[in-house]
DNA sequence: CATGTTCTAACTGTATACAAAATACAGGAT
DNA sequence: ATCCTGTATTTTGTATACAGTTAGAACATG
């Protein structure tokens, strides 16, 4: 009998609204759409080739997310991004990924925590070598891994969610040495609050973590006169 | 001069778009949509005479706030409701609402802790009453009363966000007498924190306000065998 | 010169039309 | 009787058309 029972490739058929919500969001985060930049209809049409309505659908789905504004009968424009705004972002993002870590500390297997040691070797050689976008990209991995030892998908809904929000804003800045060096440290303390599994200590480091990425980041953009 | 500053009326011009998503929210939450129900495009269009279009729109803005699920192809469906979600529910709102109050610990006037006395008192009586719907309005006006106080708009946004899906379940469920009065003591412990000014009391108190309000409707989900 | 007005062009909000896919159902084969 | 298969109907996804509003420029007026 032939095997009919296997996929073989699993056909994308995704709708359009769904690409152009996950592409415009690309573009915003990136900054390549910068803060208040107005998002003509027609020009994006025209961009991705598509028509209005799809293209109205990814638009309203990226309001709900908060990463763009619609100003009803003055069209849609990318969000602004104020300081008020990233001060109150990062303490809301510090509880949840404390909660984050509360939880992982309790669920983590021996497994995820050996994992995270080596993410952690990573996260320093990287920093030692001055590989900001590696550094980056292990940055995430780590974070993700916390969230996903935590087993709790709303969580991670709200963390992403708000994410979105974060990365765009460090899209726009660049990380000085010195926050570099201090973030690297702060992972280390992480680690070793994961490891010895003392749920209290992480979320108090991880929440203490996020209002220094904070602080650094506002200071940055204060200082550029930003807003 | 002729006064234009006053409006007479304020014209209703808002999309239909919006005002669907809101119709949509509410008989979401209040179950008269249940869970899992399929939301036929044409069912809808012809209940509240609006073409597809506004209406597609106003499903996406539900998608995203996970109210309603979107099956390529399969048309859009109210948002299943599963023990297993609510169990992760409670403790995300609880370090939100935990976060809200230790804000809110910080920045509240004299007044609004007067503000909020009064509200009290109104819930203690309405609870001697046997008045359920108006416990619930109280109950909500006060929870409002310290996300407002604690100034956080983005920690607002999130947890109303959260605290929909909430409402959807507790509406399908109903309070018992006996945690009925435990939650009207727990109330008078946040008020005593806030009163105080104890921000870390605060937090936890209503982190495990939360908790209670969770153990309690998912026993009741879970005694009616439900999910 | 500043202010207000009118007209035009462009754009948004909504409805409808068309194409493709999914579901339902009937008929036939095993 | 059960399962498969082909067809019809319904429903979704996308495009286009139309109406009303907004923004901007040219123009008139105090």
């Amino acid at each position: 009998m032939t095997d009919t029972a296997t996929p073989i490739a699993a056909i994308d058929r995704r709708p359009l609204a769904a690409e152009l919500t996950d592409r415009l969001r690309v573009l915003i985060i990136e900054g390549t759409l910068p803060p208040e930049a107005k998002l003509s209809e027609q020009a994006l049409c025209a961009r991705f080739a598509v028509s209005r309505t799809p293209l109205r659908e990814a638009l309203r789905s990226l309001a709900a997310e908060g990463l763009v504004v619609m100003r009803p009968g003055r069209g849609a424009a990318v969000a602004p991004l104020t300081l008020a705004e990233l001060d109150e972002l990062f303490p809301v993002i510090g509880v949840l990924e404390g909660l984050a870590g509360e939880l992982a500390a309790r669920n983590i297997t021996d497994a995820g925590i050996a994992r995270l040691r080596m993410l952690q070797a990573e996260l320093v050689a990287q920093h030692r070598a001055g590989d900001l976008p590696g550094y980056l990209r292990t940055n995430a991995e780590i974070h993700a891994a916390i969230r996903e030892a935590a087993g709790n998908a709303t969580l991670s809904a709200s963390i992403a969610h708000l994410d979105a929000k974060l990365r765009r804003a460090r899209c726009l800045a660049n990380l000085s040495p010195e926050r570099w060096a201090e973030a690297v440290e702060e992972h280390a303390l992480i680690l070793d609050a994961l490891a010895a599994r003392d749920g209290a200590r992480l979320a108090a480091v991880l929440r203490r973590h996020l209002a220094n990425k904070g602080a650094a980041l506002t200071r940055q953009f204060r200082a550029r006169g930003v807003n």
